[in-house]
Order: structure tokens, then sequence, then C-alpha cells
DNA sequence: TGAAAATAGTTTAATATTAAACTAGATAGT
DNA sequence: ACTATCTAGTTTAATATTAAACTATTTTCA
């Protein structure tokens, strides 16, 4: 039986307020991205091309669908459209024939290029009202919040 | 035209994950909170009933979508499920016939006090390893950005 | 007062997502 | 070696959402 804190009405609405101000800020930081990106890109297409350009290997559907915490078919559906864009390769694995390999292409990586820029924009926006260092001063409890629900879900 | 703050590479990198962290909690606590609410009720109906209980007050269901930050489309949908449910009621405005007032019923307080229970227990087990103190430091930073996003989008 | 513009709500088509069923191939235990 | 189980990926049906078209009213103002 998990432990649980006592909590009084104040802090659930703390709580409460807190994982609704977040839900407020994706939703609305989502579609602003969105929106800057270009080749219609979306926030998940964006990632998987951001994940190869800084991880620099390749990986399988599954990885990635592990890595961003989605599932099989939601990362088959965010791969076969960057493969019609042209962003991806995807070939089949060498010996397992269950599986594929996927990597960035030359283009995906221009596109990728283009992306950052374009989030630099919008993050220089932001950045005239909210420094770097005062986002970063969250980032480490929200990591911490994160990586607890995602071992307690 | 807007001004921009200079940001370096690393400054980015804190913004994108910032946001990145904020996405992937939302996801984890949208989920796991869908799971505990009773009578099959999502996030948005919650808020909406959540809404009622705290304001005490009837809304129109244009209202009730810029509360929440959505379209009307999606507040005619959550609307026409809590009616379903009973857990609302939806009354033509005296006065003005295009519109129309909503208000919670007196199995949708039943419905509210439930559900608010079983948020109260997902709380009581965040509580263990993060206190609402530790949270609410982050809520007013986070509501500023969400108030900065909302007016520049 | 009458026409044009604005407002409230619904509907439609499109999209990203999930859970679950399904297919094909690999692995393990007897 | 055979069978049962597991794994990788796709497909399907359902859902919540958005943007845009649409309907019905109300308001504005010339």
């Amino acid at each position: 039986m998990k432990p649980k804190a006592e909590i009084s009405e104040q802090d659930a609405e703390t709580y409460f307020r807190f994982f609704n101000e977040i839900g407020i800020i994706n939703q609305l930081a989502s579609s602003r991205a969105e929106r800057v990106l270009p080749h219609g890109l979306t926030i998940s297409q964006f990632s998987v091309l951001n994940h190869f350009v800084r991880l620099q290997k390749p990986r399988s559907p599954l990885g990635l669908a592990n890595a961003f915490q989605v599932t099989k078919g939601a990362m088959t559906n965010t791969l076969k459209q960057l493969e019609h864009k042209g962003f991806v390769n995807i070939t089949p694995h060498e010996t397992d024939r269950r599986s594929k390999i996927v990597f960035i292409s030359d283009t995906g990586r221009k596109a990728h290029a283009q992306s950052r820029n374009a989030m630099f924009d919008f993050f220089k926006e932001i950045a005239v009202h909210f420094s770097s260092d005062q986002l970063d001063r969250h980032i480490a409890d929200l990591e911490s919040i994160r990586v607890w629900l995602d071992n307690n879900r």
C-alpha cells in the first residue's frame, strides 16, 4: 500500500492550480510552436527530427515511441508523415525482420535547421519577458515531477 | 515590431526543455487524473463542474469556452456530455434567444464531490514526494508565462 | 426603419492521439 | 524440434480537439 500524506483543501487547490497552469501553458505553447514550424511540421514530428540531430543515431520505431511516451500506433503515424515529407529514411533491420531502422535524411536535417530557427525566434520573444535563468530554476523540479509521474502511472 | 532578446544555443535548449517537461507532465497527469475520475468524466468535464462549484454562478456556453480557452465547438461537445450524464442543466436565456444558460445540477454536485475525493487521493500520493509549498513556488511564474502566452498568440 | 455587421451556438471535416485487435517474425522451455 | 509466448509494427475504432462554415438571433448606425 502506498503511503499518503495528509493534505488540506488549500493544498489540494495548489496542486490543482499547478496542473491547470501546466495544461494551459502546454496548449498555448504547442499551438504557437506549430504555427511557426515550417513544412507543416507538428511538435511530434519536429521532436523526432530533433532527437536524431541531437543523438546522431538511428533508432527503431518502438524505441522512438518509448522515448517520447507515445503508443506504437502514434509513432507509426508520425513516421509515416516524416517519411512522406522525405525527412526520414526507414529501412528494414538487418537481422530482425520484424523491426525497422529510422534515421534522419539530409533534407530532414535542413528542415530541422529551419525549424530550430523558427523556434529560436519564438524563444527570443519569450526571452524579453522570461530569462532562461528564470525558467531554468523550474526545470529540476519539473523534471523530478515528470519522472515520478512516469514511474507511478 | 516586437523587440527580441538575444539568446544562446544554451538558452534555447533551456526553453525547449522547459516546454518539453511541461508537455510530458501534462500528458501523464491528465491521463492519470482521467483514470481516477468517476462516471467517465474527462478533465474538461470535471473542470466545468469545478468551475460551477467554485464560482456558484450560471454561465453561458460561450463564457465557459472563453474561461477554459477552448473553441465554442469543443464546449458544445463537453456540455452535451455533461447534460447527457445529468450533471448540468441547460436552459434558454431569458431575453437573448441566441444564448443559453448552464448550471450544475444536484447530481452534478455529487459527481463533483466524488471527483474531488478521487483527485485528493491522487494529490495525497504526490504530496508524499512534492509538498504543496514546493509546487506553490512555481505557480507565480507559471501563471505569468501563461498570461503572456495568452496575450501574445 | 432597414440593411449590414456582430454574436451565440451547432455542425462538419480534419487531425493527433489511445487502446485493442491483428500480422508476422523471433525466442524460450520442455 | 515444437509449441507457446513474446515482440515489432500496422490497422481499426473511438475520442477530444480545432478551424471554418452555417443558422438564428441581436445590435448598430445611416
